[in-house]
DNA sequence: TTAAACTGTAACTATTATTATTTCAGTTAA
DNA sequence: TTAACTGAAATAATAATAGTTACAGTTTAA
């Protein structure tokens, strides 16, 4: 799966264990140890949908806005990765029957497979995620 | 999903639609309209599971040698993608709690994901996969 | 009222992953 | 003994991902 998920799972993470205080891109991206350009754009995603509030200026940052009980890795998966389970079908040869169809039944099969792995997902809350972190550390 | 889970599917398919004869390396890299070197490898990967046989020489090529009704995509899963689900995590900065634990949380959640999109595969076989392209036709 | 610390984005570069291609050795059948 | 095939290594091309630079806009505080 692409990175962006970890991505921002990590900053959801992090924001819920800052619950007080914004945290800037640059600290969120030196966790993450990936670019602050980077970060700042799943940032800007989870922002746009309603996790995450920013402020700009001297002082801002991000912060958690909705409830990290409620946040769920289901969510994060389907804003940041939806359709990346899909296995890649090269151009279809129309002369084959195989060829013709089976990127359809594929794409049928993973997408009932894409529903399934969102409803296991969603078992995991942000919350959940911040006490097994602390668990194991 | 990477695309080798794709051709390899595709070549069984295929394959499985042709049980009398050998098929060419070059006539399923046609149908799946991908250069034959690459179809070939992902054929080599079958064929050391035993999933399908090979032959060299004037009139070789590939046949099916398991039973389609037997084999499911879970095990072409396993074979050509295991591993895929989980999701990138950059080099860990361990001066950071999240960024030090996150990955094994993460790990360890998708490995159970991966676990339950494998069960859901293997309710699709080959010869499934092959009555539903036959469909649409 | 201006400098400093931030976010927001676009544009570009670098890196990595994936795929295609070339090449050639080995096998088999006609 | 040649033509049709597999097997596989090595390399080239392409695509996807990530990093970097640059700069406009916002906010706070000195």
């Amino acid at each position: 799966m692409n990175s962006d998920f970890t991505l921002a799972v990590h900053s959801l993470t992090l924001l819920a264990t800052l619950p007080d205080r914004m945290s800037s891109s640059d600290a969120i991206a030196a966790s993450a140890s990936v670019h602050p350009v980077r970060i700042r754009k799943v940032l800007s995603l989870l922002r746009k949908h309603g996790f995450i509030e920013s402020k700009e200026g001297t002082g801002g940052g991000f912060i958690f806005s909705s409830n990290p009980k409620v946040v769920t890795l289901r969510e994060i998966y389907q804003l940041t990765s939806e359709g990346t389970l899909q296995p890649k079908c090269p151009q279809v040869n129309d002369s084959c029957v195989v060829g013709s169809n089976l990127e359809n039944v594929l794409y049928s099969i993973f997408t009932d497979g894409e529903e399934h792995l969102g409803q296991f997902l969603g078992q995991y809350s942000i919350e959940d995620v911040v006490n097994s972190v602390k668990q194991k550390q």
